[in-house]
DNA sequence: TCTGGGGTCCTAGGACCC
DNA sequence: TCTGGGGTCCTAGGACCC
């Protein structure tokens, strides 16, 4: 048996925890630059907000109905979902770190085991020792936990953990389960799978293998094996290194000069850099690009995108500061306005895995020192405190206007330390 | 005025090799 | 006119996820 462990509305559940005041009204949590709608409580679901709706377009049923704003408050959610895994790794033989809101448990290990009572009793612990509501579904397969923890959502009589591995309750949940909400049935092969007739996940699993493998390949029979009852996808039991590392933002308004293009993107390559250290990886390919505003169609477009190759694997900040303003420069036309711009590293290995340089070995561990030592200044002293002087001294451009304290992180945030 | 960010896997086709 | 066969590696693009 498999457990999938989701967190309800995560952002917004986030928030709500030291607002305990917003319980039982309708709240959001904005993207990045106050853009979009990524988290929502059920009531602004109720109110028809959907996932990534343009804030702008919303701020009429926001102001309405008095919904509550949040620019997203990464770091604070960080920090819970760190909470809500370590809950899950008290509880489980093996924890599979999905997403920020969700984690696999391979309950294997546990022969004989109640399911559903470990189901609610998990939720009830996250929920006692974290403040987050979490929503547990046990079944045969990964792709059927996931429909069962939508349950829980959708029952509150489940009380938050639900079993499900009849086959009579699993033909009934999935006759009633749409097509398109299934994990692994997207935006693109849904529609085709109406017009064929199939509306349900159940008329799904009726297909043939060969058909369901002729229309969507591998992934599509995966799916539909899982779906029958068919353990098919794996259970990634340890956290694999990343294969690539991207850090890209819109900006509040774009940009026309080369020099802050320039510096934004090494702010990018910086924060990439960071990453690649932390996950003990070095690249050899970063990519860089820049777009100018893509809703505004009636001026001039430009996607402009270089991959500079490095004769070394690094993870170095100078490295990639360096080659990021370089491209950049060279993407860069005057008078184009650029809304959104990032760095992408790749071919990443395992430092371990590196051949030594065979040359410049010595400064090639100086370097290697102050990198560390960066990292150790700005891990104590707060993000950004030592950086590259072409970074620029300001942060990204971009809003973020409502953005609540890092409670559990930054005690200086406290609304209580304010006070005095 | 205002429209997110960061990943993975699969597949087809080209380059290249013997 | 005729112009092998098979294998690997790499890459770009598509589809998916939260």
């Amino acid at each position: 048996m498999f457990a999938l462990a989701d967190c309800n509305n995560f952002f917004v559940s986030c928030e709500r925890v030291f607002r305990p005041d917003l319980e039982g009204r309708p709240v959001i949590v904005l993207s990045n630059n106050d853009g979009c709608a990524i988290a929502r409580s059920n009531e602004a679901k109720a109110l028809g907000i959907k996932m990534g709706d343009p804030y702008f377009k919303i701020a009429g049923i926001v102001k309405r109905h008095d919904v509550a704003v949040f620019s997203g408050n990464m770091t604070l959610y960080a920090d819970f979902s760190r909470r809500v895994r370590s809950v899950l790794r008290d509880h489980a033989p093996q924890v599979e770190v999905y997403s920020i809101d969700e984690a696999f448990l391979d309950l294997r290990g546990m022969q004989e085991c109640d399911f559903d009572h470990f189901a609610k009793h998990l939720s009830a612990e996250c929920r006692r020792l974290t403040g987050i509501p979490v929503s547990v579904g046990v079944a045969p397969t990964k792709t059927l936990a996931k429909i069962t923890s939508k349950l829980c959502k959708q029952y509150p009589k489940l009380r938050g953990g639900c079993y499900m591995h009849r086959a009579e309750d699993v033909e009934k949940v999935l006759r009633k389960f749409a097509i398109e909400d299934v994990w692994g049935i997207g935006r693109r092969h849904a529609p085709r799978l109406r017009e064929a007739g199939i509306i349900s996940a159940y008329d799904f699993t009726q297909l043939s293998e060969e058909r369901v493998r002729a229309k969507m390949g591998i992934t599509g029979v995966r799916t539909w094996r899982e779906l029958r009852g068919i353990p098919s996808i794996e259970f990634e039991h340890s956290i694999e290194a990343k294969q690539s590392i991207c850090v890209s933002r819109s900006f509040s308004s774009e940009i026309y000069n080369r020099e802050e293009l320039m510096e934004q993107v090494a702010k990018f390559a910086a924060m990439t850099a960071e990453k690649l250290r932390d996950q003990k990886s070095l690249c050899r390919q970063l990519s860089v690009f820049a777009a100018t505003n893509r809703f505004h169609s009636d001026e001039t477009q430009q996607y402009g995108n270089i991959i500079t190759p490095f004769t070394e694997p690094t993870n170095s900040t100078l490295h990639l500061v360096r080659a990021a303003r370089e491209a950049a420069n060279d993407i860069f036309i005057s008078g184009n306005g650029y809304k959104r711009a990032g760095v992408i590293a790749s071919h990443i290995s395992p430092i371990e895995a590196t051949m030594r340089p065979m040359f410049n070995a010595e400064e090639h561990s100086q370097h290697e020192r102050l990198m560390r030592t960066v990292d150790a200044i700005n891990r104590s002293e707060g993000d950004a405190k030592v950086v590259v002087a072409s970074q620029g001294m300001l942060g990204v451009k971009s809003y973020s206007d409502h953005r609540s304290p890092r409670y559990t992180t930054h005690w200086d945030e406290l609304p209580i330390a304010k006070v005095k």
